[in-house]
DNA sequence: ACCTGAACACCGTTCAAGT
DNA sequence: ACCTGAACACCGTTCAAGT
């Protein structure tokens, strides 16, 4: 006779998403978790494969949510405008699920990646963007380049790196003000990079 | 009549670096710390507070290091040459300590935080330089920027995220070539910014 | 002074047994 | 099918006792 489902894989995400962001990844147990959903450690075993797989699991979902975001906000037939649009949405999702968002770009062991496709398609609307101002040869670069600044911003601001005053609200808007110029397709080093018609879609 | 030391606080931190570096953070435990310098585990409460206390320690000790290697770098007289040869230590620094490297700007315990005036003596190279490439105005807000995408671009290899293909060392340089002239005094968009007293130290 | 074994309260995970 | 208690091999840390 089996016995009824006292959870499901669902709930079981949902509990620890809340439990990361409140004791953070080191707060993240298996044995809190079990308890969030009602049930003993060791059945959580049946719908999830280790710790690993359900760290993975939070951040896919999150992911999901991030890139749902990211995708409406771009397309307002202004490139430059876009690309603002897309750090606030950036930053405004760490700032909403800190421990989440330091998972993101995160070393994590095999067991906790998700799926390639799913940060392919994350990708997409900072990519389309930065072809739109860069041109299409250094659309990948200059996308990095945003990421990555947009990235560490966050990541030292969440971790309170900003130590030496001034005021971080102009920091940010000083920065994605000076990138946006710098990547843009006439902003190459004379006799460096060709300027190309920007692709759209 | 009291025993002899088997071991010192260096001897600790050293094994300590290692032993992160070998496993990670989750790796750096108090029972192989022990093992490695040769004692059994509550000794090691002797020499440091607790496993948080090692760990600002070591990270600690690789900021001095850090930090002297960027002050060796910059002083060439051409700032633009001082930005990149800054970059290069950031990032040859992470590719030799990936572990330590990830701490640094990380969201630390309490415990772990290094001393605030170490991480102020840190970022003295990169505001100097900032502040000959952007002016004394900007100088906070340029370092900012700068630190920032190197950071970001630097944890983003490091976790392997550049998934996309393209040419990482084609970005890194395209990236810092780019920012040093977005940074640069005349890049401001005009009417921008307004200019405020600059904050040093 | 420094070192130790024993102990405590935690972990993740496995497994045989229950329904 | 799902759930459970018991168990195992780990943790960090404390503490009384040894030298």
């Amino acid at each position: 006779m089996p016995t009824p489902a006292r959870t499901s894989l669902d709930e079981i995400i949902a509990a620890g998403q809340t439990i990361l962001e409140e004791g953070g990844l080191d707060g993240l147990t298996m044995r809190r978790v079990a308890a969030a959903v009602g049930i003993r450690p060791p059945s959580l075993y049946k719908r999830i494969r280790d710790r690993g797989d359900l760290v993975r699991l939070i951040v896919d979902r999150s992911l999901r949510e991030l890139t749902d975001r990211l995708d409406s906000v771009v397309g307002s037939g202004d490139p430059r405008r876009d690309l603002v649009a897309l750090a606030h949405v950036f930053r405004d999702f760490a700032r909403s699920r800190p421990a989440t968002y330091g998972l993101l770009f995160a070393r994590l062991p095999e067991t906790s990646r998700v799926d390639p496709e799913l940060n392919a398609r994350a990708s997409q609307a900072i990519l389309r963007t930065a072809a739109e101002l860069a041109g299409p040869d250094d659309a990948l670069e200059a996308a990095r380049t945003v990421v990555a600044w947009a990235h560490g911003f966050i990541s030292m601001e969440l971790a309170g790196a900003f130590r030496l005053g001034g005021d971080v609200e102009r920091a940010f808007a000083f920065g994605i003000d000076r990138l946006a110029t710098a990547i843009a397709a006439d902003a190459g080093v004379p006799g460096g990079q060709a300027a190309d018609p920007a692709v759209a879609g």
